[in-house]
RNA sequence: GGGCGGUUAGCUCAGGUGGCUAGAGCGCGUCGUUGACAUCGACGAGGUCACAGGUUCAAGUCCUGUACCGCCCA
């Protein structure tokens, strides 16, 4: 039997040092690695999310992805063949932003390209300012992105794998990359083919910072003050029964677009209004009064006017109501310059109408309000010939407003051509398709149904940025030069992945870009989400030559955390069920936030978050893992140190406690003694209690299973109880059995925490179990199963062991309570106890006496309290023996 | 306004299908070190399980309602 010298191993265990060592051997044994040829049901296949790759990891992340590296490690130890991928979403405006920060840049359209940029010489060349942005052509761009994504994404790598996880770096992608770039284009021709993708000049939610559309998902409202403007409207026919009406609005700058003016079907108030005109004040436009069971008769005054446009009920009435387009607003957000008395801008006063819109041109929308405002205090604005249009002073009030959630200033509506994914009308097979996966907890299902039943507007994909996944298509030119939008011209399957603006369609020439009967490329860019949402399809490489979606999908479980449901979770589910037909995972786990002390969600925008270098140098991985671990799925967890010390702890121990157990000796023998035996039924059921929970993906409850076992049943109790027999020269049946039991359970236990602690368990695992097993790691090694333990017999009496813990535990408190040392002698011990207990303990006596102390023990008849089965009574040798 | 979570010891959290005296760690108090571990061990104090009803032989656990906290969506 193979021992260690308890000298030769160091006091202390260097976590740091031994992360690194451990890290390069697991790199060397490949333990990462996957079977590409193993089939599907071999395979257990992680859906991992790629990050944002802009900044740095913060603890938030390294919580989330810990859960998955867990899952990888138990599922590799259970025979699985384990795809753990990586990728890295840098594409998108978080990048964009990051090199316009970083290099002070900005991209324009029509700049001409610079070969071998040098930024920095170039704003010097220009003499620009430490703040002045240089602007550069896109291509010039897009190539600074790569660079600063190319820079994170080295330190996020090496965050991962300073936590341990066993990504398999071999299917590391990258949205930007070739197979990226090309699957995502693949999967916009598959959709264009089906018919699930279309494009439309309309109104779509717009940014006006970041200039492009924005989707339904990535808006946010926001609670912010706003005021009620009252202002008088004129009734332009002189049969109506009223001359005038009042509207409530908080937008009085787009007044100049006010198309149309709508109340209550059944408002008794406005009834003799429907089918009349108004005239607005200020520009003295003629606009249809309708009704629309939309209106909210308790909302303002209960009339109110319809701009193109204000918000999403602007669109819809606009569009019912075939009304005039008059956009005021321009793409950067400022004020359009318009002629009134032009066609579709009708006035019964154009000079006046013109006069205040001019005030207005060119200005944002802050100071146009503002104008707005003094404009319709003046009375010769009014519709009526009355007072001034603005009826007393603007009442504020408290609003939600839309933003995109990246933006800082409210979203606005604007016409423009975008291309969209058809899902409104697929709601409820989405909805099926949740019912098909299993959510960890259950209840986050219930977000994605309520997401999806509420969805409002088709997937918008395009965006009008530079640093992405290009559209890949082109528009024939017509004799005029301009585009044909409905006769797009698709990429052939063979060009992908590939940029419209740089190569030419088939049956083209890159001379005839731009040119009348020639062509033009598309120049917006996907989503981001257009790409991420086919993760599952990148990593099995979909429609490549390499195709490995008949091993790898659909897989078995998407990690991720439960503010992007309905994001990535949401189109991801909706891309396979597009392409595929099927859902694109078994499984979805949602991880929990990390909260700061406040309880605040840990976030770059509130300036709480805490990166994870300076807890990994101070703990180490395995005790930030361990905290991770520790959080049940979808529970949100503080950033609290007290749980990285514990974590520490249990490193310490398992430590201290395998070099105690491998330093024993003895010959080989069989597990006989009843003690042993009993100890080995207890931990039959710690091994079927942490694997069940483990397969329930309640990695928390097997890590608190395995630990009370650990600390309670192993170190505090069993091998105190067998320190004397362990080392016994007279018996050296019992002492083969007690070395063999302290092994085995040693064994068992390293290999239920391997998963949360990777490298103690591994480093105690080589002392002596790596030669003994043939497992070279503790991570190639099987997970304990019942079967392995089914040769050690039961125990004689079932209640063995739990017994003599609670008779050892009465002879500590009779010795704690007279003050005498947990190791000092005793010169008699009597136990008080009733029949039960005298007859669980009958087997297991010797072991019991010699923990204590004492040669032998004698009982008396006693009855068991609430706390306590036996009373111990305790005669204590004067001097401590040696 | 609709939906979903949470409210258990000073703190952070566990408590499948209701069942005997409600648990852990941290913190606190007392005691204990020359043979795994003081980054330790033993022992101990500390909870009317948010509140109010109800179902049941029995409720932290199920039902109804209320309050507060958080999140998602309008």
């Amino acid at each position: 039997m193979k021992s260690i010298e308890f000298n030769d191993l160091p006091k202390r265990f260097d976590v740091n040092e031994r992360e690194l060592h451990w890290r390069e051997r697991w790199s060397e044994l490949g333990i990462e690695k996957r079977d590409p040829h193993a089939p599907r049901e071999k395979s257990f296949v992680i859906d991992s999310p790629p990050p944002t790759v802009s900044g740095a990891l913060h603890v938030g992340h390294i919580f989330s992805y810990t859960h998955q590296d867990l899952l990888a490690r138990y599922k590799r130890m259970t025979g699985w063949n384990v795809a753990y991928p990586m990728g890295w979403d840098d594409n998108g405006l978080p990048t964009e932003r990051r090199v316009q920060n970083y290099f002070v840049v900005r991209a324009e359209r029509n700049v001409p390209y610079i070969e071998n940029l040098d930024v920095a010489a170039k704003r010097a060349e220009l003499g620009l300012k430490k703040n002045q942005q240089l602007v550069i052509n896109r291509e010039n761009f897009i190539e600074l992105c790569r660079i600063v994504t190319e820079m994170d994404e080295i330190v996020f790598k090496d965050t991962f794998n300073r936590m341990g996880y066993s990504i398999d770096w071999r299917d590391e992608y990258a949205t930007i990359d070739d197979k990226s770039r090309r699957i995502a284009q693949r999967s916009f021709l598959d959709l264009f083919e089906k018919g699930h993708v279309y494009q439309l000049e309309s109104p779509t939610m717009w940014d006006v910072d970041f200039q492009t559309a924005v989707a339904q998902a990535e808006v946010e409202d926001r609670e912010k003050s706003g005021a009620y403007h009252d202002l008088e409207f004129g009734v332009f026919e002189e049969d109506a029964p009223v001359k005038s009406f009042v509207i409530s609005t908080t937008r009085p700058e787009l007044l100049a677009a006010c198309v149309g003016v709508t109340a209550h079907p059944d408002d008794e108030r406005f009834k003799g209004l429907f089918g009349k005109h108004a005239v607005t004040p200020g520009f003295f436009a003629r606009v249809p009064i309708f009704p629309s069971t939309e209106a909210d008769p308790e909302k303002g005054t209960g009339i109110l006017m319809v701009c193109t446009f204000g918000d999403q009920t602007d669109v819809v009435w606009w569009r019912e109501e075939n009304l005039e387009l008059r956009q005021i607003l321009g793409r950067n957000g400022r004020i359009l310059d318009h002629e009134f008395g032009d066609e579709g801008w009708a006035s019964t006063n154009p000079e006046k109408a013109n006069e205040n819109y001019q005030l207005m041109v060119g200005k944002r929308i802050p100071s146009a309000k503002s104008i707005m405002v003094e404009l319709l205090r003046d009375p010769e604005n009014s519709a009526t010939g009355n007072d001034a249009p603005l009826q007393d002073e603007p009442k504020q009030i408290q609003h939600p407003v839309r933003f995109f959630e990246k933006g800082d200033n409210p979203l606005e509506y604007l016409t423009t051509r975008q291309w969209f994914v058809r899902l409104l009308d697929k709601t409820d097979q989405m909805i099926d398709m949740g019912r098909k996966i299993d959510w960890h907890p259950d209840f986050m299902r219930k977000r994605f149904e309520n997401w999806t039943e509420n969805l409002n507007v088709d997937w918008c994909i395009s965006r009008q940025r530079y640093f992405g996944v290009p559209i890949p298509v082109w528009y024939p030119l017509d004799d005029q030069g301009e585009p044909r939008y409905d006769q797009a011209i698709l990429a052939t399957p063979d060009m992908l992945p590939v940029d419209p603006e740089a190569t030419a369609p088939a049956g083209y020439d890159e001379s005839q870009r731009g040119e009348p009967g020639g062509f033009a490329g598309e120049p917006d860019i996907f989503d981001t989400w257009f790409t991420s949402s086919l993760s599952p399809q990148t990593v099995a490489r979909w429609g490549d030559e390499d195709d490995q979606m008949d091993t790898l999908f659909p897989m078995d479980v998407r990690p991720q955390a439960h503010d992007i449901i309905r994001t990535w979770a949401f189109y991801t589910i909706a891309k396979a069920m597009l392409h595929q037909e099927t859902v694109p995972w078994h499984n979805i786990n949602l991880s929990g936030w990390v909260l700061d002390p406040d309880r605040k969600k840990m976030s770059k925008s509130k300036g709480n978050v805490v990166t994870p270098t300076d807890t990994l140098d101070r703990f180490g991985a395995d005790a930030v893992r361990y905290w991770s671990a520790s959080f049940k799925l979808g529970v949100d967890a503080t950033n609290d140190e007290a749980i990285f010390k514990i974590g520490g702890k249990l490193v310490t121990k398992l430590y201290n406690a395998g070099k105690f157990v491998l330093a024993q000796t003895a010959e080989e023998g069989p597990i006989t003694n009843e003690l042993d035996r009993a100890f080995v039924a207890e931990l039959k059921e710690v091994v079927r209690l942490a694997g069940e929970a483990f397969e329930k993906f309640e990695y928390s409850v097997a890590l608190q299973e395995t630990e009370k076992f650990f600390w309670g049943a192993f170190t505090d109790n069993y091998i105190e109880l067998l320190k004397r027999r362990s080392r016994s020269e007279d018996d050296p049946g019992g002492r083969a059995s007690a070395v063999a039991t302290l092994r085995l359970g040693l064994n068992v236990v390293l290999r239920l925490f391997a998963p949360v602690v990777p490298t103690i368990t591994d480093e105690v695992w080589s002392w002596v179990f790596a030669e003994e097993t043939g497992h070279p790691s503790i991570h190639k090694a099987p997970w304990p199963t019942l079967a392995e333990l089914d040769s050690v017999a039961a125990p004689d009496i079932a209640g063995s062991f739990p017994a003599a813990c609670d008779a050892i535990s009465a002879i500590r408190k009779a010795k704690s309570e007279s003050g005498v040392s947990l190791n000092r002698e005793l010169l008699s011990l009597v136990l008080e106890a009733d029949e039960a207990g005298k007859a669980d303990l009958q087997l297991v006596l010797d072991d019991v006496a010699a923990a204590g102390g004492a040669e032998s023990i004698g009982f008396v008849d006693g009855t068991p309290t609430a706390d306590w089965r036996y009373t111990a009574q305790i005669e204590a040798a004067e001097v401590p023996v040696k």
